[in-house]
DNA sequence: AAGTGTTTTAAACGTATGTTTGAAACACTT
DNA sequence: AAGTGTTTCAAACATACGTTTAAAACACTT
């Protein structure tokens, strides 16, 4: 029982703190000291500091990337031969990322943050690991948006996709200071989810845009 | 004149070392000795690490926002009361940002590198530096853009600029990757100013895109 | 050539980090 | 209750960091 416990207080610090000041700016002090558990603690239970890095991530991802290969099960079942549209593939993955950890609503900004600071942080490891361990899944979708998309080349499709991605996590990443500067400015409060209805029809837009200049 | 020299160097080292591998994760001994010079030589000529992290920004955003203030000025007159259209605008902050530094092209790219590192990792102080030295230009341009989209509420218009900028940081900043990759996918060589021509279109489409779900 | 202010150098300082250790505390079976 | 494997703990380890120092080397005026 101890066990999961100091190992699950450990993973809920190092996420929060990971996630406010970056991975190389988070001491395991710094962690153990939030977590209310020894310093040893960190190296008994995951080994090393890399290792705790890793376990945070898959501890949002493993239960993130089955329930979205669930609902491309289903998915794949209802539509048959035909393809999904493009807006309906974009709310199936966000639908299941705000639902994956719904518990805490913030959840899926934290993990955001970690993930766009793995990427532009040295943490090339995390890169390693996410792409060994979750590849196949986000290949699967992948496939789904090109089916969604046949009038695109291969070219502008790979490019248009990297525009969104960009998007997507810097948004997401900073959601937190957007919406407070957009409540300051606009008066009405914006949750998460309001922002992702702001974005999903912007991404489908410049997806779809025309080609040329 | 050694004294050009060594802060020139120590300079150029920094901006190369800070935008592979951030901040935090590149040591003043990793610049020092990249750069040829003593250790001491960083705190004598800048101080502090600090003090040299703003220092690479403004070598490069001072000419930048210099050259912007006067493409903005004569786009100013040219126009008269009737304002510039989105994409011409877009361009010229593009064509501004890639003849800035243009000695050496792949210098956009470091320095988007740069601009992403500081805003995810914890670098308040970069911030800040930023919004008081160089505010005034963004908010000039800024003004313009609203001009140019007078269909948008404000706060949509700030959520899809948010969006806009979210593209443009990721690509930019991981764009020697990603024509890697394009290269090895499509065959064809790809340039930044390819990238900059396919993101433009992509951005405006989303821009503009039409209200509501 | 002497003198003066600037720049470079090698070495050290103090601090913080990730990790290891060996003993103590604990949980659980026999 | 003794014994056994697991978990916690305080302390120390080795290493790396940013910064400071004081002397040496340099550049340049008089």
């Amino acid at each position: 029982m101890a066990q999961k416990d100091t190992a699950r207080s450990i993973l809920d610090a190092a996420e929060e703190l990971f996630s406010e000041r970056g991975f190389a700016e988070t001491s395991l002090r710094n962690i153990t000291t939030k977590a209310d558990v020894n310093l040893a603690a960190v190296n008994y239970h995951f080994g090393s500091k890399k290792s705790l890095i890793q376990a945070v991530f898959a501890r949002f991802l493993t239960p993130f990337v089955a329930e979205l290969d669930k609902a491309l099960n289903t998915c794949d079942a209802e539509q048959g031969e035909q393809p999904a549209d493009l807006m309906s593939l974009l709310r199936l993955l966000s639908d299941t990322a705000l639902r994956s950890g719904a518990d805490r609503p913030e959840r899926l900004r934290i993990f955001m943050r970690l993930l766009g600071l793995a990427y532009s942080q040295g943490q090339g490891h995390v890169r390693r690991f996410l792409r060994v361990e979750y590849g196949h899944v986000f290949r699967r979708y992948s496939d789904l948006l090109t089916r969604a998309t046949p009038e695109l080349s291969d070219e502008d499709r790979f490019w248009r996709v990297h525009f969104m991605l960009g998007a997507t996590m810097f948004t997401l990443n900073g959601v937190d200071s957007l919406t407070a500067m957009a409540e300051h400015d606009f008066g009405k409060p914006t949750t998460t989810p309001d922002v992702i209805d702001q974005l999903l029809p912007f991404l489908a837009s410049g997806l779809k845009s025309p080609a040329g200049s």
